[in-house]
DNA sequence: TTGAAAGCGATACCAA
DNA sequence: TTGGTATCGCTTTCAA
């Protein structure tokens, strides 16, 4: 089923054989044989070799890579498919597909190089869940191929991210806190690892000093982005002589932990202790009392990631000098009742 | 950066040079030259060309796709991560690699057929959310080439599917508000177009029967899996003159709409109706009451499946007849407190 | 121990 | 309107 075998049965050479299939010279070949090709072609189920053609068509890989480390919090979380159906949106459109590339922890870095980087099926990447640190960035730097480091936002040289706005989105749930009248607030922190976790603790700083508030570590603690985290963290933010009258978790998973532990020891939120998460994971407007939160445009993140490192990869083939591109998306507080904020309105 | 460069710049031929790359004919190749073109290479940071080397060697491609239509329901929900989290274990120790394939409902089928099935980029794949009808199953058994359907059911001949047992899932769940008591419970049904839906149907009925619980239309309703359905559904039941005193939901976010339907109507779960759902998505135990559910092991779906297209691909590969797997891993009814069997074992 | 040369399966230019 | 042929980058006999 190659295309001289069509061509022998067609009496034809391969040249004219190729003509055909592909639609070009559509003149310079009589309809007669046009015909005859396309028949023998169809009955035989010809499917041209694709090695052979992007061998001397020289086309890049339609594909792009999207990295995610097995062990990623990503992983576990909703992030991981509104980011895909972004990135999806963003590459159909370009015909590009999506290769997913999950490296185990442990796998050694040659093994992860082999399979995404040299292998020549990608023409570019997208990193989800990556780390500062993380040896495949200077990898795609040394191999010059195109990667955008989606939902984290290193000041790395030549790197671009796409991400939220998490400084602002925190400072916005602290000073929403602020407003309500608030001015001993807790904070259960993720871990220093994470761009995000670090760009909240900012936040939440920030929207203290704005307000003249004094940051006080004693009402700090560190959750690490887990359920179990938060509830710890808040239990013993609960062992405080004087309690916190609100707590700003930064995700959700932690203030749900926080919920718990609060719920336990026979307190209500938000009448007694008021509760801002971050994320807006789906669970959060279930919850009860349903989770006031900031909200990340996750989708349309995975899609500007996707859309940033299409134009990365058209500039880096026309040879055009590529700036790193940050890009911030804005988040959206979404006040439900953990805050007490409809509560406060009713009595204002 | 090509193998001929390298062979100029050492000064000896490419045939040389691929031996010493590819490590081959170890003792026929002078240390001296070895050594001469591995440093050759690496400071060109030389990159085999991979078309050219699988289009001589006719390697398979090492990925497998992984479909999974743009508007399926398991695109939102948690199934997604966990498929693929199954599925990366499976393919990783083979040495797969996924590629993603999101085709939109409207997209025209030849273009489909083109990225996916044609392109050559795969050697089989896992189809997702796919509907009995979906017209890349005839388009992949035409090419020959070897698909499983995951998390779904088809009496198709010669198609494999991993899935979980709905049937006797379904049937558990609702023997156990039976056990309980019940017998006036009501199902709400998940779309016809699913096989999954199907049989939990089918499964609600078989505990009926086997209990000689007649089958009653009357509290039955379709719910078509969305969380408005449940509640629709649940308001709609709860306008009957006679209430049911438990509710089957076909799946979780069914039972949550349910749930709030009734909490709505000032009547409390599992007093006043008990419900169970089918799923266990994260949120199930969150809930409060926390649902009592049936637990699916997607992550055990995921992985059986692509090792059942590695085995198939294995198979084809080497000539073998190969026979259509059907696999069912069994489910598990996880007792919480919707269902008020706590409450039951406190009385008895 | 090395190299020349014949493919792999297509495309595309130049003649005819 | 067609065919011959070089070429893409690499692997792999077969000779030397």
């Amino acid at each position: 089923m190659s295309l001289r075998e069509i061509a022998r049965k067609a009496g034809v050479s391969a040249a004219t054989v190729s003509r055909v299939l592909n639609d070009v010279d559509r003149q310079k070949v009589s309809e007669a044989t046009r015909l005859k090709v396309l028949a023998i072609a169809r009955s035989m189920r010809y499917q041209p070799n694709p090695q052979a053609v992007s061998l001397v068509t020289r086309r890049p890989p339609n594909a792009v890579g999207l990295v995610i480390p097995y062990n990623s919090h990503v992983f576990e979380s909703f992030y991981f498919t509104e980011i895909i159906r972004g990135a999806v949106d963003a590459t159909n459109t370009g015909g590009m597909n999506i290769t997913l590339f999950v490296p185990r922890k442990d796998a050694p870095r040659d093994e992860f190089h082999d399979t995404l980087i040299s292998t020549g099926h990608v023409s570019g990447a997208l990193l989800i869940g990556t780390r500062l640190d993380d040896p495949s960035i200077p990898a795609f730097q040394e191999m010059r191929l195109p990667f955008v480091v989606v939902n984290s936002n290193f000041d790395l040289p030549g790197v671009s991210c796409v991400d939220c706005d998490n400084i602002i989105g925190a400072c916005d749930a602290v000073r929403h806190l602020i407003r309500l009248g608030h001015r001993r607030i807790a904070f259960i922190s993720g871990p220093d690892t994470s761009s995000n976790a670090r760009d909240r603790s900012v936040g939440y700083r920030r929207a203290l000093d704005e307000a003249g508030i004094p940051f006080d570590p004693e009402i700090v603690r560190d959750g690490a982005f887990e359920e179990t985290g938060g509830r710890e963290a808040m239990k013993s933010l609960l062992a405080l002589p004087e309690l916190p009258t609100a707590v700003f978790a930064s995700n959700d998973v932690m203030a749900i932990g926080a919920l718990r532990a609060i719920k336990k020891e026979g307190l209500t939120v938000p009448d007694d202790i008021a509760i801002v998460g971050f994320d807006d994971i789906p669970m959060a407007q279930h919850l009860e009392p349903a989770l006031t939160t900031v909200h990340q445009p996750i989708y349309l993140v995975g899609r500007r990631a996707a859309e940033t490192l299409l134009a990365q990869i058209h500039e880096s083939r026309s040879e055009e000098i590529t700036a790193a591109t940050h890009l911030l998306l804005r988040t959206r507080l979404v006040i439900r009742e953990s805050c007490g904020a409809r509560r406060a309105e009713v009595n204002s």
